[in-house]
DNA sequence: TGACCATATTCCTGCTTAGGCATACAGGTA
DNA sequence: TACCTGTATGCCTAAGCAGGAATATGGTCA
């Protein structure tokens, strides 16, 4: 059941916070890790393992990977990235995450080539 | 986190569907067995789990061991069971289930000491 | 008291996972 | 071509979990 699989993508905190900031736009690896603060490895897996249930979908951008979350979204995780979102907002830690995309956005806008984000932050779906 | 412990409830099918059921109203885990056509050691386990992490509360009553949604979920855990109840609308195999309660409803009220759904199915939270 | 009933727990096995390290790969650049 | 950079993957280990079989527990009833 589909359900299911968006819920075993759910139930690690990595991953909700992947989500959480992938929910303001587009972004690659590098910049995953700058934001969570987090080896690349552990980064990467996680995506690998989102991309694998179609929680996210990927391009790329020469040498970047640049992640988004599905164009056409399922009924069931659209509802469920809304329920993410709106318990992430009284979270600490999701907080903490959207502040720094927001802190080093500029940054990102500048020094990226792969051009994710380099329109600016929170073009919030 | 406590977001992650909901989650890590919410990615498995049984537990989906014990929890999609006990929306409707307390029940005992018996009726349960009939509802998910599922063993007694399997209904008993999961419950266990989703008690061991307060999404369910119990009460014993005889013989029979009562489950219920928490009297006082969180925010977070109100917003989750929300959402899965919107998404399980949609959805057979939770359909099935519901279907499953609503029939065996009359005989679980005159045959149950444990007085789960004595007074009638169906009152929603 | 002892039998019985509903439910919980223990032990086992197979499977999945997170995380880290090392390494592979693919595109860009010189 | 060779090298650099960003990212992915393979291997490993430790941990958690689902499911089933057998058994334990705690309440009830005669």
């Amino acid at each position: 059941m589909q359900l299911v699989k968006i819920y075993e993508c759910l139930c690690d905190l990595t991953r909700l916070r992947l989500l959480n900031v992938l929910a303001q736009g587009p972004l690659c690896v590098c910049h995953f890790q700058e934001i969570l603060r987090a080896p690349q490895v552990k980064i990467s897996k996680h995506l690998a393992y989102l991309r694998a249930r179609g929680l996210v979908v990927y391009e790329r951008s020469g040498n970047w990977m640049v992640y988004d979350l599905p164009p056409k979204p399922t009924r069931d995780l659209r509802a469920n990235l809304a329920c993410l979102q709106d318990c992430a907002r009284e979270n600490p830690v999701f907080q903490r995450d959207l502040a720094r995309l927001i802190k080093l956005a500029p940054k990102f806008a500048d020094s990226s080539p792969c051009g994710c984000h380099s329109a600016g932050v929170a073009h919030s779906k």
